[in-house]
DNA sequence: TTGTACGCGTTATCAA
DNA sequence: TTGATAACGCGTACAA
């Protein structure tokens, strides 16, 4: 096994007791240059890094905190990955990321990691708002802070946005352009898309068209699960004008499969997505979809887990964000 | 200061040793069934969990690995941790991930980072094949591969691609085409893109073709590097009936300035890319681009890192890994 | 089958 | 300005 350099070998060549190296390092308290430049030198002649384990176990901060994503491959996550980034380099946090494929196993399981681990924070975006993850972090009083979840209990941060509305928005949207059959292809069973499901009854009964779940087709989530479902639905016989997909990555998907149907959007079938992700407006044909802020949300959640963290007296109130969603209008829908 | 339920509050409630609720924990050593049941319903009771940074001290072993990239947000490197993610998981490791944003002074930092936390093993993309960060984990010792950069010291695990041969690939089947002048959208300097320069270079020479640095145009790395240079390479009155972008995000942005100019892919502008993202089948123009492994890189790398990490001694051979990459021909090129 | 006591590498406290 | 030593929470000889 691989002998590795501790305070005590460079104390012992730099002829000091472990607590003026420890004293070195930290520099926090005054040492004489002499030693100090001593102790410094052997440092450097032995590339030492101290052993942040056994710091952890003493200061009982690991400067660390772990986020849990749905999925990692999902644009929309990288760039709320990206927002959390940014936030905890400044902080000079490091940061664990885990991805639970939908799974509320793996969530656990990558919960209990963190808690074990000793995180100072975690950041979730959970499966259901009702997790066992979620019931754990919160009886355990770790601070975390949810992502992309609105949570039904007053003492829960967290930061989503208005699926409902941002739903309602896309079809209606459809809707005003004289489409009255929509097919719907419904992400995973989990809340955002639920109520993404809402949104789209919504805006048809405001609207006095009747909801055929006929046209529903589920579950999943990525461009490959968005062709897959396309196909199912081009080869059901229903009858549409237009497909809302539950986000972006599926409403790719639902690109290729209507190209390879050999139709054509927005001539044939007019199409609405959700995220509005950069590459979107690149596709071929550049995609009319929902924003929703993904860099932001990650930032701002991150920040306020910075503070949770470093207060750690309860903040007396708690977040709930709901960040407004829009309709960003580009080539892939058509007036009827 | 929240207290911490420690393997000692569960002895003493159990009233057993905490040698024994170690031994109940760990499941190593037979203990009597009504002692076990007893501890574990206390453990139950507090939802304890195992502090692993005071076993991790103890035992030597994080069951940790880090992965340094380059960027995060590029969807390249998201497949390549995907393959990671999925070998992690099974050996029951879990993955820090580091973003260096190509800055070498951030490499270092998250190696440092790694090396204080004990990681087992570190994957790690580099900003140079001599960078700092690298030198320090061979001079340490510490287990690791190296993604993406062919390394030249036979004792430094590496897996890339032939960034020579690709972009030759690329190049050559422009010049079958008919294009003589060929611009070419140069990555950040890293050696990957360095290489792909090279094997553009290469691909000119043996066609007779002139080489001429009014064609290159960096350098960058995302969509909207390639936008900018695109437009500059627009706006620069050079004749060019050719993009080559070194990599697909560069394509993607590339292809938005054509768009934006007016003119058209490919009947203007015929345009490769390199890496064969899955979405660039389903951009506007779906793009001819060179292929390489991406999740199967991360695969192996972390396959290999884990052999790495658990035969203690070294292996006795290393492993210099280089894929074979290859022309995938889509719509974005027109003969001349 | 179980308990005692020490070590892991650091920081913090108290003296000197 | 420095040193000795007790934590931190767990694993593990060794002993009982």
């Amino acid at each position: 096994m691989k002998k590795n350099i501790t305070i005590a070998d460079i104390a012992q060549e730099a002829n000091v007791s472990t607590a003026t190296v420890s004293r070195v390092i930290s520099g926090t308290t005054r040492v004489k240059d002499t030693t100090r430049e001593r102790v410094e030198a052997v440092i450097r002649k032995y590339d030492y890094e101290i052993n942040s384990i056994a710091q952890s176990l003493t200061k009982k901060k690991t400067h660390t905190i772990g986020v849990i994503v749905l999925d990692i491959n999902n644009l929309f996550f990288s760039e709320v990955i990206k927002g959390i980034n940014e936030v905890a380099r400044e902080h000079e946090y490091d940061v664990f990321l885990a991805n639970t494929d939908f799974e509320e196993e793996r969530e656990l399981h990558f919960t209990k990691a963190f808690i074990r681990r000793n995180t100072d924070g975690i950041l979730i975006s959970p499966v259901a708002e009702n997790s066992e993850g979620i019931r754990l972090l919160n009886k355990k009083k770790i601070p975390f802070f949810v992502l992309n979840c609105r949570i039904n209990n007053p003492d829960i941060n967290y930061v989503t946005n208005d699926n409902i509305a941002g739903a309602y928005l896309a079809t209606d949207y459809l809707i005003s352009l004289g489409h009255r059959e929509i097919a719907f292809l419904h992400g995973y069973k989990i809340q955002g898309f639920i109520e993404r499901l809402k949104g789209y009854k919504k805006a048809l009964k405001e609207n006095n068209i009747a909801y055929s779940d006929k046209l529903v087709f589920g579950y999943g989530e990525n461009d490959e699960d968005g062709l897959r479902l396309t196909k199912d639905l081009l080869s059901s016989k229903q009858s549409f004008s237009a497909i809302f997909a539950s986000n972006d990555m599926m409403a790719i998907g639902a690109m290729e499969a209507i190209y390879e149907s050999g139709k054509r959007i927005p001539d044939d079938i007019s199409l609405v997505g959700y995220d509005n992700l950069s590459i979107t407006k690149n596709l071929k044909i550049p995609l009319t979809t929902i924003n929703q802020p993904k860099f932001e949300q990650g930032k701002l959640a991150a920040e306020s887990l910075m503070s949770l963290i470093n207060e750690n007296t309860s903040v007396g109130y708690s977040s709930h964000l709901i960040m407004k969603p829009e309709l960003v209008i580009r080539d892939s829908c058509r007036k009827l």
